[in-house]
RNA sequence: GGAGAGGUGGGUGAGUGGCUGAAACCACCAGUUUGCUAAACUGACGUAGGAGCAAUCCUACCACGAGUUCGAAUCUCGUCCUCUCCGCCA
C-alpha cells in the first residue's frame, strides 16, 4: 500500500498516477489527509493525557510509600475522571487510524512515469520483438492433440482424479517438464540468484504481505482445517522471507529464484483461453524475486528483463514484450513487461512471464525495510517475474518444432532431457 | 493425537505489581592504544507514532488480543507459536 509520506508530499501527482491505472483518486486522496491531520490532532491529545495519568499514577506510588493514605485516594478520584476522557480520545484515535488503512488498502501503486496510458490489453505497447517465427504447414497440430499424439500429457486421467486444469504429464512429457523447471534455475543460479525451496502452502500474514489478500482470496485454494492458502506463485513465500525484516544495506541486493507448483482457481475463466495447457489450476514456474535499494530497483528491473529475454532465445521462440497500459496493469505493480511467445498451431501470442517493479508498494505492507547510511530505515523496493512459467512454454514448444518426424526438442533442454526428440 | 515446559531487545538471558524500555554478557558500530590483525579500554547501541527550527521531550510496544488495577513484562482469561517426552509415520 502506499505510504501517508508519498501521500502527502505530492498529493496532486499521486491522483495523476492513479488516474492513469483508470482509479479516480480525487476524492479518495483529499479524503486521508483529512484523516491524517485528524489523528494527529487525536494523538497529540491521547499523548498528552497519557502522559498525565502516568504522572500520577506514579505519584500515588510515592504517596502509598511514604504512608498518605487519604492523599493517595483523592489522586485515586482525579484520575478516574481523566482516564475515561483519554479512553474515548484513545478510541477515535484507534478508529481514525483504521479508517485511513481501510481506504490506503483500496488505493493501488502508482505506476511509474514510463507507465503508458490505455484502458484494456488492447492499449499495451509492443517494446520489443525476437526469435524466429516458425513455418508450420497447414495441418499443423495444436498442442493439446500433439500430447495425445506422442502420449505426453493426459488432461483425461486429470479430470479423472482431480478435476479440469490438472493435466497429467507422462513419459516424455514429464520429463520435458523436468528438464524446462531444472535448465530455469539453472540459469537463475549462473545469473546470481540465490535457490530457495520454499513451503507451498502459507499463512494468512503471508497473503496480506504480498498483498493476494484481502482482495484476491477468492483466487488462492484454501486449507480450511489449518488457516493456509495454497501458493499461487513462489512469490508469495520467498518474498514473505523478508516480511518484518530490517536489512543492512550490504545484505542488498537480494536475487532469489525458486521452483514451486502454483495453485491457482481461476474463478471466471472461460472458453477457448482454458483449452490445453493455456490455462491450469496447477502448473509449474520458476519464479525471481528480487529486494533491492530504490535507486537501483530500475536497473535491477532491466537485468532481469534481459535475463528472461535471454531464456525465451536459448529454447528458439518467438517473443515480444509487453509495456502494459495503465488500465491493463495489477493493483500493487508500478510497472509491468509481459512476455508472450507465439504459439505457432494456435497462431495465438501466450504470456509465459511478468516482470515487475513494486517499488515501496509492497515492502510497505511486508515492512521490508534497510537501514540507509544515515542509519535511518527505508523501504525496500520489491521485484519478480516469471522465469519461466511452463505450460505455456510447453505449448509453444510442441507446436513451434513439431516436423513430420516428431518434436525436436531445443538444444539447450537435451541434457537435461536425455532425447533429441519425441517420437 | 496424549502429557508437560515455555514465548523478554540482533543473540544468550535476568526480571512475580510502581525505582524496568527493560540488568548482565555476547555481537554490531564509532573512537583510543598498537607494525597489521588481535587483545584491552572508552562511548554509542530497539521499533513506530507525535510535538519542536533545533537541543530535546512525550506516547506506545516484553508472542497476539482482551481484562483486573491509580499503576502490568510481572496477575486473570482467550488465541497463536516453539520446545521436550510418548504415540503414529515419509
Amino acid at each position: 500500500m502506499l505510504t501517508i509520506q508519498q501521500i502527502k508530499e505530492n498529493p496532486e501527482r499521486v491522483v495523476e498516477r492513479l488516474a492513469i491505472k483508470g482509479y479516480d483518486g480525487s476524492v479518495t486522496i483529499k479524503e486521508i489527509l483529512d484523516l491524517d491531520t485528524q489523528r494527529r490532532q487525536a494523538q497529540l491529545t491521547n499523548d498528552t493525557k497519557a502522559a498525565e495519568l502516568n504522572k500520577l499514577a506514579a505519584s500515588i506510588g510515592q504517596l502509598m510509600k511514604s504512608g498518605k493514605k487519604e492523599e493517595a485516594e483523592t489522586v485515586k478520584a482525579t484520575v478516574a475522571a481523566i482516564k475515561d476522557e483519554q479512553k474515548a480520545i484513545a478510541e477515535e484515535l484507534a478508529r481514525t487510524e483504521n479508517k485511513i488503512r481501510d481506504i490506503l488498502l483500496t488505493i493501488p501503486n502508482l505506476p511509474c512515469d514510463m507507465v503508458p496510458e490505455g484502458k484494456t490489453a488492447a492499449d499495451n505497447v509492443v517494446e520489443k520483438t525476437g526469435g524466429p517465427m516458425p513455418d508450420l504447414p497447414e495441418d499443423a497440430l495444436p498442442h493439446w492433440d500433439l500430447a495425445k499424439k506422442y502420449n505426453l500429457i493426459d488432461f483425461d486421467l486429470g479430470v479423472k482424479i482431480t478435476g479440469a486444469g490438472f493435466p497429467v504429464y507422462l513419459g516424455k512429457g514429464a520429463r520435458l517438464q523436468r528438464a524446462l523447471i531444472q535448465f530455469f534455475l539453472d540459469e537463475a543460479g549462473k545469473a546470481g540468484y540465490l535457490e530457495v525451496q520454499p513451503p507451498y502452502v502459507v499463512n494468512e500474514a503471508s497473503g496480506y504481505g504480498t498483498g493476494q489478500l484481502p482482495d484476491k482470496e477468492g483466487q488462492m485454494y484454501f486449507v480450511n482445517e489449518d488457516v493456509l492458502y495454497l501458493i499461487p506463485t513462489a512469490e508469495v513465500p520467498v518474498t514473505n522471507l523478508y516480511r518484518d525484516v530490517i536489512l543492512n544495506p550490504d545484505q542488498l541486493p537480494i536475487k532469489n529464484c525458486a521452483y514451486s507448483a502454483c495453485f491457482r482457481r481461476e474463478a471466471g475463466s472461460y472458453g477457448k483461453d482454458v483449452r490445453g495447457l493455456n490455462r491450469l489450476h496447477q502448473f509449474d514456474k520458476v519464479e525471481i524475486v528480487r529486494i533491492e535499494k530504490p535507486e537501483n530497483s530500475y536497473a535491477a528491473l532491466e537485468e532481469m528483463k534481459d535475463h528472461v529475454q535471454g531464456l525465451l532465445d536459448k529454447l528458439g521462440l518467438p517473443w515480444h514484450i509487453l509495456r502494459l497500459c495503465g488500465g491493463d496493469m495489477s493493483f500493487t505493480s508500478a510497472i509491468t513487461f509481459d512476455f508472450e511467445v507465439f504459439s505457432a498451431a494456435q497462431k495465438r501470442w501466450l504470456e509465459v512471464s511478468s516482470v515487475s517493479n513494486f517499488e515501496t508498494y509492497q515492502a510497505n505492507r511486508l515492512k521490508c525495510r534497510y537501514r540507509g547510511e544515515d542509519k535511518k530505515t527505508r523501504l525496500c523496493h520489491t521485484l519478480n517475474g516469471s522465469a519461466l512459467a511452463l505450460p505455456r512454454i510447453m505449448a509453444a514448444l510442441l507446436e513451434n518444432n513439431q516436423t513430420p518426424a516428431g518434436i525436436v526438442v531445443p538444444e539447450c533442454l537435451r541434457k537435461y532431457t536425455g532425447f533429441d526428440i519425441i517420437d
